[in-house]
DNA sequence: CTATGATTCTGGCATGACCGGTAGGACCGA
DNA sequence: TCGGTCCTACCGGTCATGCCAGAATCATAG
């Protein structure tokens, strides 16, 4: 009865993460260590901790040792596109939670944002009109639209957007590589700062939702068209076949991750 | 430069998953051919899937093989969960999420449920009637949200209601277990059902807004308590200190990831 | 044709070894 | 005393090999 399964120990080990009992930050045992502890071999506990790791739970750093990892809103969300994206969801699925997930995190935004956090979105405005690739006005775009979601100041609805960034992140390249959706709806983000800048919700949540119909409206036969597709159709037209759509949601996703502001900012 | 990392088998791994290269159910090969083909040792490989399935793109069933996993919609949200819960989210956090969410979430229920997922709602109900356990009321609580994310047809706001299933549960337990809360927001689900079943969206989203504001209004300082702590409590002060809430969690989370609805159901 | 038993295949786990990078202390020179 | 350099123990990354238990497959006896 006292057979210990590698599970067994994945489970607790993570019981004692979850329950806060391992502060983020803190060492964990080396590799062999652990095996000794829990009575098994050092593979099994190496498969183990690879889960934790996949699960955002531990970082390794090789050479030092495994660190519990702190709770970062933000790429915690991260394994959890790959699978989003693997369901082959529409631009009109993903449009309606944008919808529904931005137009909330306007409001709040508007009632919670912080003075640099206004700045920050300013400057993201900027550095999106500045911009004359594709790829890059996306970036900035997608900058723009994080940073409200955490002005928002709630942390649930700021993982959620993160969750689905990556194919924010594709219903961009569409709308932005398509002139009349991009002249149509680019003057909301000013519409939308401005709401929120003077703290009226409600406003920015008309903004926002007048930001967001623009695509409803003049995507036409590609809202029910699997967002991947058109992503890469995109690319294709405006690029060539050179770019490789996975390689850039990934940095995309990585900036989205990175603490600072500055860095989405960053030209 | 051809230098062969277990990061970049990964890598490769997974695009091929993703992509669709990899069909759902499609058997890979065994980890002994795997590791020679990449020229990598079996551990490494092993390694390599263990991250895959913790991310819900595999399937290890022992002695038989390694099998491409299909995207349910559900339980490929579960890891986050945990993830969600570290950040210690406040009830009101939750609660606004939630507030958004489902009043959307209600609003295509009416637009896109079939007449099947109406019964199921409809059994829901009764279940919930019946149940006099905190625990099996809150099981059957749940069970009718999840069913309505389902029936709203939009697989990115399902994942979404999953993805958050664990702390929506937590709020559940701290709202059925005040008599003050329970009884007037109860009450609400059958207006939300027959909103639905009247196809009226604005009639659902009104409906369901009165339901979740209940707790906003009712729930007083605990509003901006942990989550965590709340459920905890309440869960001790029902039964004492002798039930698990994380037991509890696993479980109602591995019901709403079985596939039929019967099982959501079953008494 | 069926039931049953042996064989093969597959993942689970253990062991022990080596590599390369890291971190911290010893040592040395200024 | 301070600063830099070097060395060494430590740690994760990887590998090779072996054995086990359960599943699947196939051959064989009934």
């Amino acid at each position: 009865m006292t057979a210990v399964t590698s599970r067994d120990v994945g489970r607790q080990l993570q019981e004692q993460l979850l329950s806060g009992e391992l502060v983020p930050g803190t060492k964990l045992p080396p590799e062999r260590d652990l095996a000794a502890r829990f009575g098994v071999s050092r593979s099994s506990i190496r498969e183990v901790l690879r889960s934790l790791v996949e699960g955002g739970l531990l970082d390794v750093k090789p050479g030092s040792g495994t660190f519990v990892r702190a709770p970062s809103t933000t790429d915690s969300a991260r394994p959890l596109d790959a699978l989003y994206r693997r369901q082959n969801a529409t631009a009109r699925e993903v449009n309606d939670a944008r919808l529904m997930l931005e137009s909330q995190t306007a409001m709040l935004a508007a009632q919670n944002a912080l003075p640099e956090e206004l700045d920050a979105l300013q400057l993201a405005l900027k550095n999106f009109d500045r911009a004359d690739l594709l790829i890059e006005r996306a970036r900035y775009d997608i900058a723009f639209h994080a940073l409200l979601a955490k002005a928002s100041h709630n942390s649930v609805i700021e993982t959620m957007f993160v969750s689905i960034a990556g194919m924010t992140f594709e219903l961009m390249l569409r709308s932005l590589g398509d002139p009349k959706v991009y002249r149509e709806g680019a003057p909301y983000h000013r519409k939308i700062l401005r709401a929120v800048r003077n703290r009226d919700p409600e406003e920015a949540r008309v903004a926002m939702v007048g930001h967001l119909s623009v695509a409803t409206r003049r995507f036409g036969a590609d809202l029910d068209s699997s967002l991947d597709h058109l992503a890469r159709r995109e690319l294709e037209r405006t690029f060539g076949a050179s770019v490789s759509l996975d390689g850039i949601l990934k940095s995309v996703l990585d900036q989205l991750s990175a603490p600072p502001n500055a860095t989405l900012l960053a030209t």
